[in-house]
DNA sequence: GCAACTGTACTAGTCGTATAATACAGTCAA
DNA sequence: TTGACTGTATTATACGACTAGTACAGTTGC
C-alpha cells in the first residue's frame, strides 16, 4: 500500500497536480513499485482533508498516462515498467533541473555558487 | 527603463506572479536597480499580449511590498536598497533552492548526482 | 446473499485568474 | 493650454480549480 505520509501540499499549485507529481517522483525514486496498491479515493481524500473529486481527477490522469490500472470495486494498482520509469525521469527530473537552472541564472548566480548553495542546503531539507 | 525581453511566461502559474518574480529576480541579479523606470501598465500589457488588469495586479503587489513607487501620470520606479535586496534573496533564492532540493530527494537523487545534473544542464539553459 | 467497501459519474456552487470595456484624475512635453 | 500619455478604479464575463452532495454499479469478505 502506497502511503502519503510524506505528502506536504503546497499553496499556489493545484492539489491534483501535486498528487500526480508525488506518485511520479515516488516511481522514479523506486519507493513506489509495479503492482503497489493505492489507497481508495475516499480514504485518501479523507486522509488529506480534500474533496474526493480532486483525488479522482488526479487518479484519472494517472490512468490516462497508463501509470495505474483501475476497475470498479477493486483498489487501483501501479502499472510500471522500466520504459515508463525512464520516461518519467526524462519528463519530471529533467524539467525540474532545467527550471531551477534557468531561475538561478536569472538571479545572476554562477554555476559554482549554485552548486555551493545546493550542497549547503541539502541537509536542511526534510524528505 | 526595465525591459521584458527575457520574460518567457510559463503555463500553469499565474502571469501576475511571474511578473513579480521576474522583477524580484532582476533586482537580486542587479540588472534592475534603484530608480529604474518600469514600462507603463498599458505598454507592458500590449508588449506581453495580456490584459492591462493583469499587469496592474502585479504592479499593485510590488507597491504593497514597497518595491516600486507609483503616482498618477508618471511612470512607476523601483525603490530598492541593500536591505530590501537581501530580503529578496532570502525570500526567492532560498525558497528556490529549498524546493528543488526537496524534489530531488523525493526522487531518490543523491547530493552528488544532483550536483552532477545541475552542472551538466547549466550550459543548455538559455538565460 | 448481504454489508461494506470499491470505482465512476453527474450537477451545483464558490473562488481565483484573466479578459474586456470603460471612466476619471494627474503629469508632461509640445 | 492642450493632447497624449500616465496611474487608478469599477463592473461584467469566462474559465479552471476545488468543494459539496448524490447516485449507481462492481468487488470482496463474512
Amino acid at each position: 500500500m502506497i502511503t502519503f505520509d510524506a505528502f506536504k501540499p503546497t499553496e499556489g499549485t493545484p492539489i491534483y497536480q501535486q498528487i500526480l507529481l508525488y506518485i511520479k517522483r515516488g516511481a522514479i525514486a523506486g519507493t513506489i513499485r509495479n503492482g503497489d496498491e493505492l489507497p481508495s479515493r475516499r480514504v485518501l481524500s479523507a486522509l488529506l482533508g480534500i474533496n474526493p473529486n480532486t483525488v479522482q481527477k488526479a487518479f484519472k490522469m494517472l490512468e490516462d498516462e497508463a501509470l495505474i490500472e483501475s476497475q470498479a470495486g477493486a483498489k487501483s494498482t501501479m502499472t510500471l515498467d522500466g520504459e515508463k520509469i525512464a520516461k518519467l525521469r526524462e519528463e519530471v527530473l529533467r524539467e525540474d533541473i532545467r527550471s531551477i537552472a534557468t531561475a538561478l541564472r536569472q538571479m545572476g548566480i554562477s554555476r559554482e555558487e549554485a552548486i555551493r548553495l545546493l550542497s549547503e542546503n541539502w541537509e536542511e531539507t526534510e524528505s
